[in-house]
DNA sequence: AATGAAAATGACAATCATTTTCATTTCTGC
DNA sequence: GCAGAAATGAAAATGATTGTCATTTTCATT
């Protein structure tokens, strides 16, 4: 951990929720800190894999970036403003263990998401 | 519904499943029908605003996209030799209308896959 | 302090999907 | 057939993301 993702990871926290690489970097600068697009994409991309930040994507296409928590749980997302609500995923949970046992795998795990059009959009 | 559009939908039947728009561009002109790939991206967002073919995202932010009222499926992947089974996800769909409709999400999609070891691994 | 190797940084160029532009072609109803 | 509308496609533009590479920073060791 560095002084870029730590920055970058901050801000995230202060987005308190979606920002895409840009904005954060926006935010960044925005507070006369200086600091380059490219290792906002690094710094981002790094905490991807660490899973400290989870990606979804913009109806256009654009990747945002979102703080996760480290309890198992899956989102509904819309799409159109981005709000998101976590939901628990118990059901989910056993049919992935059933599905995967019947077909002899081990080792189970599982990803999913909802999408679509809140209600205030 | 012209040609273009009708050929594209054509396209996409016969892919069975989902295509990106270079995809479907390719499948088209490789039977040497001549199409410009404008006319794909075209066709699919008039397609996509009558509702006939839904858009995904690729984890690339790449889109895709499948007729809708497609029975969509979902995958089991192997993580060490990449081994792919195709399951039903009648359980999921349900799930995820429900948990959406809880929440008053609308226009609903959701993507799921499952990833484990798996028997000959 | 001085050194040096390894990691991090950032300006810039490259890539790639998608959109726009605009000149040309094909449809349409008459 | 004909005028006007819609569709087409080649090429340029756009915009997010990634690659490159020279420079800077970090940090453990002299």
């Amino acid at each position: 951990m560095n002084k870029s993702r730590t920055r970058v990871l901050k801000t995230l926290e202060h987005a308190g929720g979606f920002a895409s690489a840009q904005e954060v970097h926006q935010l960044i600068t925005r507070q006369g800190e200086r600091i380059g697009l490219t290792t906002i994409y690094r710094a981002l991309q790094s905490l991807q894999k660490e899973n400290i930040v989870d990606v979804l994507r913009r109806d256009d296409g654009e990747a945002i970036y979102r703080l996760c928590g480290d309890e198992h749980h899956h989102h509904l997302v819309c799409k159109k403003c981005g709000r998101t609500v976590e939901i628990e995923g118990g059901a989910i949970e056993k049919w992935a263990e059933a599905v995967a046992k019947e077909h002899g795998f081990r080792e189970v795990g599982h990803s999913a998401e909802i999408f679509g059009t809140c209600s205030k959009c």
